[in-house]
DNA sequence: GGACTGGGTTCCTTTTGGCAACCCTCTTGC
DNA sequence: GCAAGAGGGTTGCCAAAAGGAACCCAGTCC
């Protein structure tokens, strides 16, 4: 389970989701796992996580299918772990939470890296666009439907009430 | 600072996002705002948190300037907490979390709500896409550029390494 | 004036995370 | 061939959060 919060009653696949990822030091594992880092040491230097931590945590994303352990070395047994194809899809998140900490908590001049859009050249800004027309999403064009199983999403409004504007 | 660990060492935007939202409930309290909650006692029953964590995430996400407390009533001072328009730009990352849990955790079946992209009247299949060029981005065409003044990502391959296919 | 509602706070118990120490299996240096 | 070091963890203890129940306070309902 890891955190102790418990999501399995919410039924939803945003909670499911962080049910996955959504443990202390997760998410920046993975992010460094897409900079390239594969072994135990690189993970500990880079983030200062503690080593029981750290251990625990590629224990349940290798469980999860999100990584998966490739032997570089019998004798003494060491393995390293890679993104499968389920991992490497988190790009999309990493990438959304980039853009939200660029946008309002860093500015890139202090942020650690950048992120750039190698076909267009410049700075990535991410938006969400739809997979089916290819258009980019704005938020008041997502409708929510309520599934029947639904425990606890009840009495729920159809989406955001209502005074939006730009941010 | 909400969880123990410390991302401050980090200086990534990714890592100053998981700052704010990273602490175990958060994120669900948001996708609850999206959906129209607004008071301590509806996300209490819906999510089941425990009261003084409640409390305590909204105080912090307050702090954060993602909620904004609104009196809705003086005599018995009560106020209810409505996204600001940083929080509401968190829709993408909330977005991106339920693409993910939706292809590889629940499907749509089993999970609680779906997102309906209204415009073009399918199930939202969230990708990313350039908000400079609008096109979709592929992982692979992201380049990251690593800032000077960071004291972490040192040693880092420019990106994944090798081995992309679909998923 | 007793019960109820909304929004918390307090207190106590259980889980985690942080940290340091230790361990085991090679490999390297001398 | 012996000591030191690297790599990848595990163990144990302590502090900090989360869980959970009880309590509280102001006002309102009946």
């Amino acid at each position: 389970m890891g955190r102790t919060a418990d999501y399995s009653r919410q039924s939803c696949s945003i909670a499911a989701t962080l049910e996955v990822i959504g443990d202390p030091w997760t998410l920046l594992v993975i992010r460094d796992a897409f900079q390239g880092v594969k072994r135990f040491e690189q993970w500990q230097e880079r983030l200062g996580v503690a080593r029981n931590v750290l251990a625990a945590r590629l224990k349940t994303l290798v469980q999860h299918g999100v990584l998966e352990p490739v032997l570089y070395s019998e004798r003494p047994p060491r393995n390293e772990y890679v993104l499968t194809a389920k991992g490497r899809d988190l790009s999309d998140v990493l990438v959304s939470l980039y853009g939200w900490g660029s946008r309002h908590v860093y500015g890139k001049e202090v942020a650690g890296f950048d992120m750039i859009h190698e076909t267009c050249g410049h700075s990535l800004q991410p938006r969400i666009a739809c997979g089916c027309c290819g258009e980019i999403v704005n938020r008041r064009d997502i409708k929510l439907t309520r599934a029947e199983n639904c425990p606890t999403v009840g009495e729920v409004l159809p989406r955001e009430t209502a005074s939006e504007e730009a941010a």
